[in-house]
DNA sequence: CTAGGACCTGACGTCGACGTCAGGGGCAAG
DNA sequence: CTTGCCCCTGACGTCGACGTCAGGTCCTAG
């Protein structure tokens, strides 16, 4: 496939693929006159590479994961990296559990003060000091 | 309460603080010569700041959605963007879950592999594609 | 053969949440 | 009074994941 077609399949931009490229994580062949071709796996690749940027990873960690998708072995180093990316996305599951748990807090106790007009203010403050 | 004193109980930089005061998210008041007093519940607020950044949202959204901690009041604007930024973190949280779960499958086969010297390398690539 | 879309390589621009440096004031202790 | 630490206001630097523009190439349809 061209970049564009990935690019289309994958719902990212042309330039994130060349970016990709460019941080070692999307590597693909080349036709004669120098146009990039990708397999029909890179598509899923590429999501995968999504979500983890979405998951608050950079590059370098993405790097060190990614090959072993297609590997299939891991170093020792890599199944590191691994628990070490994976503690970090779960602490951030439940940082972002606690955030949304606050944010239904402050949403209730609005309805309750458009409801029953509470008097005193400080409970949304005191409520959000866990 | 001076900058460096919140800045340390509430573990972010005084810069962070100076930062949060352009932005409009926490405004002290000024002592004779112009230094920042803050209120013990500046802590507090701080630290819940932080906690809506590390979801992702920025200072435009808190901004909106602040002034309710201490107001107590919910603007119809304010509760459309309450409810909006909690359906963000909810997309975010179950993205965030499938991302750890892709990482456990990650690491699973990685053991497998180094136990059972599985053949086929694209099972990974496969089992991220929900 | 030619138009026009898709592709190429640089290379600079962006945005947000600060970091950092420069240059200068405030204030409690000794 | 001066030492030393904290504070002040600009204002430029940073980093990551691209966006965007410039100037040129490829290739497919008509």
């Amino acid at each position: 496939m061209r970049i564009g077609e990935v690019a289309a399949l994958a719902g990212v931009s042309v330039r994130a693929l060349r970016y990709y490229e460019e941080q070692g994580l999307l590597v693909p062949e080349r036709s004669a006159s120098g146009q990039r071709r990708y397999s029909h796996e890179a598509v899923d690749r590429v999501r995968f590479i999504q979500d983890l940027y979405a998951a608050g990873l950079g590059s370098k960690a993405v790097l060190q994961i990614l090959p072993c998708m297609e590997h299939g072995g891991l170093t020792a180093e890599m199944h590191e990296r691994l628990l070490a990316e994976r503690a970090r996305v779960q602490a951030q599951l439940e940082a972002l559990t606690a955030t949304r748990d606050k944010l239904d807090d402050v949403i209730r106790m609005g309805r309750e003060n458009h409801a029953g007009q509470a008097r005193r203010a400080g409970q949304a403050a005191r409520a959000t000091a866990s």
